[in-house]
DNA sequence: TTGAAAGCGCTAACAG
DNA sequence: CTGTTAGCGCTTTCAA
């Protein structure tokens, strides 16, 4: 393990002349420049990151954190995110809240201790009191930027990177407006996704249909609830034609239900969800859904970050990404019925 | 940001005893030690793990290297290091390499700057010549584990933590052929899943039964080359009445292509998949899979890779994990057939 | 252009 | 039991 003075010694110069050759700052003549180089190369020196960050104050690491990463959305952002830090020399901690508030504090906790240079939080990983909590880790301001906040995160003041889930809602009400259907239902994430709950009841509105309290189902993300909501839907005496899953892992469960209950997709029933995740383009039949643009997402977010961390009196700003309609193979015109 | 010294010069100690405290070490009178945890509660005091890690030599900071966390078999198994690391108080750096050479060979470099404690790398993430030299960080050892290592890599003398692929094979070829299947075909990544399709193969000769070329085919663990190369056996004169997908996107992808020909599932195709990653059971009909014990291996990989870091000596250990069988609703007992 | 010196915040010996 | 001292490896003034 070859430290600074190693090299400098190496050459008869001091550390402080290795270190402004290896930083590329000050002023080193040209001979003494090579010199410092092949000593460095010959000794296989590596700066030390730890040395570095405590007489910098600059640890060139954020952290990420997220509800699971095994939820293939928070995965494939997680992929981006990585990718793009990696781009401008961060990289990135990864944790898991489970969605757990003593957790996440736990999280929050260790990680003010080492000193990250930024943080990134899907929403919905934290308690919004923790969260704010965060802002500050000792005396110090903790640069941070909210990545797709729920509801109650958005009155927070911090930066953020959201995607337009309202117009994602009405994409999707318009989609399946366009195919003929007036007995719509959705089953959305109340109140994380009332955004675009809202958006698809106003497309609703705005083409005279109605969303009784009925077609109105809940769940919580996963495949399960899903496919429990749609179970529900199914039953009832007049059910729906179509229906939007406020994410695609409810749409998923959302089909599942719907070919146990033998019915024919999209003949039977027209289903939309949101996201756009991997998987949901390989199923059978492929998924039609919102998509997000994860790269888009993933590079404001980070960028946003930098940008508050090379400029601490940078001001916090909003920024909305838009999502659009893939139109895959779960959605089709309304057929024909016996009771107009 | 209150340091040390602030706590030391309000309570009138000096900085080492203050230490002393907070680290539980050496020994301090119950009456200072009383007012040294007052005056760390009053100013908010949070030790700096920079500093610390500088000191001591240690970062309390693990990386996990894979291939891409957008699988969700990485993501399953990621979420689980990353509990894992954490309950041992580690927090973990997360690297993509997206199978790429030199995105690799970066990131290990960018981590052997910051002294990481330990490396857990999953298998076929890095070129194995990158993998050795990851072993040496200057000239300190790195502590590393592979989690799953590929055929190459298991010549490499590091600590593995694996699965029991034959044994995974063989599980497979043993369901199918208790099924009454004789007509069996593979989708195999070759040669990283060599061992899996080793075992399925003795198996079914133990069985009598043999698994000529062209119902051997190849792919890379995408659902798309699971997809093609179904079709590819599908359109063989003599089509197999079962498959198993050396993992489960191939085998998504082979019940994706069975669909669209118009098949059945099971009844006209057993398709066994490997790893059981989450939506694997929602599909539609749900997969049969030989399962992955991923909590276990995330437990095995992470506490050997304490153990290698507490103690340099220790020696590298091949620890196995012994896969399941999860019968769902993707295999079924070999049809009647025209023409024996 | 280079060197000397101080300091980042903490830990670890060793004295007292 | 507590204080003193000396680092950890690097950056950063400020002189020379």
């Amino acid at each position: 393990m070859t430290t600074l003075d190693d090299v400098a010694r190496h050459v008869g110069v001091t550390s402080a002349t290795v270190s402004n050759v290896i930083t590329g700052k000050g002023s080193v003549s040209e001979s003494t420049r090579r010199r410092v180089l092949a000593a460095v190369e010959e000794l296989g020196y590596q700066p030390n990151l730890v040395a570095r960050s405590l007489a910098q104050k600059k640890t060139l690491t954020l952290a990420l954190i997220v509800p699971t990463i095994a939820n293939p959305f928070y995965a494939e952002i997680a992929e981006e995110i990585e990718h793009t830090a990696w781009r401008h020399g961060y990289q990135l901690i990864l944790c898991n809240t489970f969605r757990d508030r003593s957790r996440g504090q736990e999280r929050l906790k260790a990680l003010s201790r080492r000193w990250i240079d930024g943080l990134l939080m899907m929403g919905g990983s934290l308690s919004v009191v923790d969260l704010l909590a965060a802002t500050r880790f000792g005396q110090r301001r903790l640069p941070m930027v909210l990545c797709i906040p729920c509801e109650e995160e958005l009155a927070t003041g911090l930066s953020m990177v959201d995607l337009d889930y309202w117009y994602a809602g009405e994409l999707a009400a318009q989609h399946l407006v366009s195919l003929g259907h007036h007995r719509l239902a959705i089953i959305v994430e109340y109140p994380g996704h009332a955004p675009r709950l809202e958006g698809f009841r106003a497309a609703l509105a705005a083409s005279g249909i109605d969303l009784p309290p009925d077609s109105i189902q809940y769940g919580d993300s996963t495949m399960q609830s899903g496919y429990q909501a749609t179970r529900t839907l199914l039953s009832l005496p007049t059910p729906p034609t179509a229906l939007f899953a406020t994410n695609d892992l409810m749409a998923l469960g959302a089909m599942e239900a719907a070919l146990d209950e033998g019915l024919t997709l999209p003949d039977d029933l027209s289903v939309v969800g949101l996201d756009d995740i991997m998987i949901g383009a390989h199923m059978h039949p492929p998924l039609t859904t919102i998509a997000t643009p994860k790269h888009e997402l993933a590079k404001q977010a980070v960028e946003l970050l930098l940008r508050h961390i090379d400029d601490a009196e940078s001001p916090s700003l909003s920024l909305t990404v838009r999502p659009h309609l893939i139109v895959r193979q779960t959605t089709a015109p309304q057929q024909k019925e016996a009771d107009g």
